[in-house]
DNA sequence: ACATAATTGGAATGTCAATTCCAATTTGGG
DNA sequence: CCCAAATTGGAATTGACATTCCAATTATGT
């Protein structure tokens, strides 16, 4: 029992560098196989061929396959956010919403509409069979709508938008354009869906600003 | 090869009494256990075990798992379509738009919020991996978004509805928010992010109400 | 009733995945 | 430099799964 930690939480083992190195290596190439074919549609095997590396280091650092789904889960999260992170600490104007949705729809465009949202196709995949995937999930649609929220709240601070604007329901009501409008965009092939959806949110967001 | 026909297409083979009703019994057999655990984690054993048949008799009225895949989607297009149908043939007033989101949002609580929208699983799994699904996915999103469009028209016709009001665009829109609201009410384990979801979309499309 | 086609059972096949094991090798701290 | 711990390789194990086969059995049209 050389225990890898309990459940993909903290691990008690100190990480040589090249440990580190090579436990980031598996996690970008789980993360981009899960992307393309699911958690599910992803085996060990490929993600040795694609990182590298024997199965003993996969389960050396990940314990099993659940703990490196868990692992890619909040890599996806980190990843996501970070790469949206200027824009996603201001938006707190209908301007820096619209510019902030639209990026989103390019990079939708760039890959031709294949694949949908990192975290929302995980999300659908496992919110039902993985209780600690669904833990992690909850936490990472919460760092998302929170920028959201918190935008908005400031709109409203500053007396922009209406008292009457429920800023956690309408940021709730943007995540969820978000993730349907890229489900059928990915089903359609086309981020026309997408647009409409972001825009007809914002369009409503844009009704309760003062003036 | 006694084929049973191209894929998932017409059958040319007669089908007999029993035939229809084993045939069936697969299909429903399989389309709940591919709600709750998506085709993937869904096995033929599984099925078997659930519909009360043999390998062969799967094999030979679907030829892969595929067809039976293909086929479990346009049987839960059918039926949560005519699930909804009095509702769904008269979206032509904003009541209606609210009395239909409603039920639906009742429907997940009713059941815990344990899994997501029939269809919206199986496109969010299917739509990058498999062609064929992919296209059985498109007409389902079009049968269904259909109602709701044509009911937004009749709005518009009646001149209840402005003329500056995109109608197949809002369609579009309250769609992805069910389907976006839903994900996040799955994961959440709770139905508010979708009731706030349709919500915003159907006040929204209040906003182009005339007069 | 007969012949043809549909239907069914159940075992067999081959592949591949998740995981475990153990032995080697490398690394970092004292 | 030395030892315990970390890291790695690669084979072995075990089980499940999709699919095929063939032999029975039953239904249907004529």
């Amino acid at each position: 029992m050389s225990a890898p930690v309990k459940a993909g939480e903290s691990k008690s083992q100190r990480l040589t560098k090249g440990g580190r190195k090579t436990r980031e290596r598996i996690i970008e190439a789980a993360a981009e196989l899960m992307f393309h074919h699911g958690a599910g549609g992803t085996s060990i095997p490929d993600i040795q061929a694609a990182a590298g590396v024997s199965a003993s280091q996969i389960y050396h650092y990940f314990g099993d396959k659940q703990g490196l789904v868990l692992a890619v889960i909040d890599h996806q999260t980190d990843t996501r956010l970070a790469q949206q992170r200027p824009l996603l600490d201001s938006l707190d104007s209908i301007e820096a919403l619209r510019e902030w949705c639209d990026s989103a729809g390019n990079r939708q465009d760039a890959r031709g509409c294949e694949g949908g949202c990192e975290i929302g196709s995980l999300a659908s995949e496992l919110a039902d069979s993985d209780q600690s995937a669904r833990t992690s999930l909850i936490s990472a649609f919460d760092r998302w709508e929170d920028p959201i929220r918190s935008g908005l709240a400031r709109m409203q601070a500053r007396g922009e938008l209406s008292e009457r604007a429920d800023t956690a329901a309408l940021a709730t009501a943007l995540l969820a354009a978000i993730q349907g409008g890229m489900l059928l965009s990915q089903v359609r092939r086309s981020s026309t869906a997408y647009r409409q959806a972001v825009s007809a949110v914002i369009d409503h967001i844009e009704s309760y600003l003062v003036r």
